[in-house]
DNA sequence: GCGACAG
DNA sequence: ATCTTGTCGC
């Protein structure tokens, strides 16, 4: 699919912040989701030893969330892990794979937050804004918010608020399983974000369409990334 | 007194 | 994110 370019890469912390800041308010999460027939799920998986990510596009058919397509490309890191600024390390390389999907799709799914971030500008608005295209986030952990425990059963949800409003929904995908932090990223509302991810659960701890894209990348890895052999039999020097 | 920091 | 063995339960 063709990926329009947005803005130029910040080398810095503060350069970031800046510009998440200058984007925040471009973000839209006030419309309800329209008909969804394909869905992407991506994720990044990190090289064991060296400064390498393999990220990962998995577009299922929202039907019957059978994979319809799925492409994985590999980058250098170029931007360090920092809390709040998730999405300046992986997001140039989700683009490069999104770039060489055949299909776009009618939304994207995610791991990591949406508008639950400290300046409403996580992973998912960012990816969201670049592809101008649905996004919604789909985090394993906390980040920021204030949420109950939801119900012990698959689909039972509580909501995320920040200072009263109402950002996203704690969501438990699947019984027994740790909760997941959905949150809309960009073109979507928070029902929408919610109603995405409680249509695509799979009976495992994370929805269908980022489950698959986390295989899919630890995949991608396993093909030039992990180490080789056990480490008491690696070659002496 | 204060304290969750996505991947 | 990544390292890690066995083990408990359906």
């Amino acid at each position: 699919m063709h990926v329009p370019h947005l803005h130029d890469w910040p080398a810095t912390e503060a350069a970031a912040v800046a510009l998440q800041h200058a984007l925040a308010g471009r973000v839209n999460t006030s419309r309800p989701l329209g008909r969804v027939e394909l869905i992407a799920g991506c994720d990044i998986a990190y090289h064991l030893t060296e400064p390498r990510l393999f990220a990962c596009v998995v577009v299922l058919r929202a039907k019957d969330l059978s994979v319809v397509e799925e492409v994985a490309v590999t980058r250098e890191v170029t931007f360090p892990y920092i809390p709040g600024l998730l999405s300046f390390r992986e997001i140039p390389a989700l683009l490069a794979a999104f770039a060489e999907l055949r299909q776009a799709p009618d939304a994207v799914m995610l791991d990591g937050q949406g508008i639950a971030h400290p300046r409403r500008f996580g992973l998912a608005c960012h990816l969201g804004l670049w592809l101008d295209r649905p996004c919604v986030g789909c985090a394993k952990s906390w980040l920021v918010g204030d949420c109950a425990e939801p119900g012990p059963s698959a689909g039972d949800a509580a909501p995320l608020t920040i200072g009263g409003e109402e950002v996203g929904a704690v969501v438990r995908a699947a019984a027994g399983a740790k909760p997941v932090y959905v949150s809309p990223g960009h073109n979507v509302d928070v029902a929408s974000a919610t109603g995405l991810v409680r249509a695509t659960l799979s009976g495992y701890r994370h929805p269908a369409p980022t489950r698959a894209a986390h295989m899919a990348a630890n995949r991608a890895r396993g093909a030039t990334g992990g180490q080789c052999g056990s480490p008491s039999e690696g070659h002496k020097s």
